[in-house]
DNA sequence: CCATTTATGTACCTTGCGGTTAATTTGTCA
DNA sequence: TGACAAATTAACCGCAAGGTACATAAATGG
């Protein structure tokens, strides 16, 4: 069947490269689209062997089985999105404009990754069993809520903040946001139209929402859009 | 076991009664629970008809596959919200008491509706393709609109609402949170610990939200909330 | 330069599960 | 009352898809 060295029919790549980061990193990125587009028990091993460059064989050579992949996938994407947070600096801003960026910062973030708010939503439906395996995730998003603390801390000292404004509590309300507003897209705009999804809407809606967050946390602050009529 | 009249080993159910409309409901009540629990994919069918009283071949005969049961579960549980939003009645309540009702009990409705939040998830996964297809539910939506609406114009009409204020965004806005705070509860969770899940905190969390909505659209108000620490 | 480990390719096995076939009972109405 | 439709049961089927066995080429290192 499968000759090896005479060529006769059945190739055999008899002539291959050992590269087993760039083979990992392949199936990867490959898996992370699928799992993203499908979930776990949508996505199909042998479809996402089929677009890698290598073969269902290394999947499980280098994941052991169809979790071990979702999982290396998850901690993929939660790291992506981490390294983001990190680059984003507010230190030197002051509060209200910190915040502002923040809450922007987060808004953008959301819009931009869209497989990881698919992942996430796979996650919860699966009730973030495999998120809690997990060794490297949970821990990895202490960076958002350390800054948003500092800002807070910086905009209560200077009397500009109210007292209860709680960080866990304005990242909570952010994400949600953030979340729905990509998560959400395509059975709210199938009840209720697309009209809030485009552009020049989006920028809108996201100049109301921090306007919205603002007029809560900052000392006597006015509510600068939703005064003229749409 | 129960052995029909000749009891011959292999028992056959030989006497049953007609009852499609109960036979009907009892395999749609269990696949609402297996669909919700694991998704169109994750569930199996074998899995519901052995929950059911019924045999495996009645799901496909009332409902042809398993697309069409899990359809089928979807305008169910979008048909059983819209019920309960028809319940509700602001039209007597004046503008800002209305408003604030109407954001209760959405943020209620969600927290006391898990089916329905996590097949609205997971027909996000599926890009909203089989809602799309369903002739009653995109039109079904309408009255939560319809009551915002009301309650928009009512309070623009007293000079008590921001001229800008628009029902699809307050809806999209309350939906956000709502929907945000049951169906990422596992992942956020995970990540940043349980506090905000707590019963006390939770009825801290609605009354932030609803000040926070309130000192956007409501002209001159003053939020109550976030003034005390933690 | 041989031995051992690491990485890869091909072919295959097993079974879970979506879907079907065929027969049988219950109800209806001419 | 008997033919016909509607409802239901039990048994079966095919195959897709997760997972494995086995052989072998590439690196490693003593």
């Amino acid at each position: 069947m499968d000759a090896s060295e005479g060529e006769t029919g059945r190739k055999r790549k008899t002539s291959w490269k050992k590269d087993p980061a760039a083979v990992r990193q392949d199936i990867l990125t490959i898996a992370t689209r699928e799992f993203a587009a499908h979930g776990l028990s949508g996505a199909n091993i042998n479809e996402i062997a089929r677009q890698t460059s290598t073969s269902k064989r290394m999947i499980y050579y280098y994941f052991g089985d169809k979790e071990g992949l979702y999982c290396s996938v998850l901690e993929g994407v939660y790291a992506t999105l981490r390294a983001r947070e990190d680059d984003l600096d507010v230190a030197g801003l002051e509060p209200v404009a910190a915040l502002r960026r923040l809450i922007e910062a987060t808004f953008e973030a959301h819009v931009t990754a869209p497989h990881f708010i698919r992942l996430v939503m796979i996650e919860n439906i699966h009730n973030a069993e495999y998120l809690r395996k997990s060794e490297s995730v949970p821990k990895l998003n202490r960076s958002i809520i350390d800054k948003l603390e500092d800002v807070c801390a910086r905009g209560k000292a200077a009397g500009l903040f109210r007292e209860g404004t709680d960080a866990l509590e304005l990242h909570w309300l952010t994400s949600s946001f953030s979340f729905y507003n990509v998560s959400n897209r395509a059975t709210f705009s199938t009840s209720f139209g697309t009209a809030l999804y485009s552009k020049t809407r989006q920028s809108q809606l996201l100049e109301r929402l921090v306007d919205m967050v603002l007029a809560t946390v900052v000392i006597g602050y006015e509510p600068k859009t939703w005064n003229d009529p749409v």
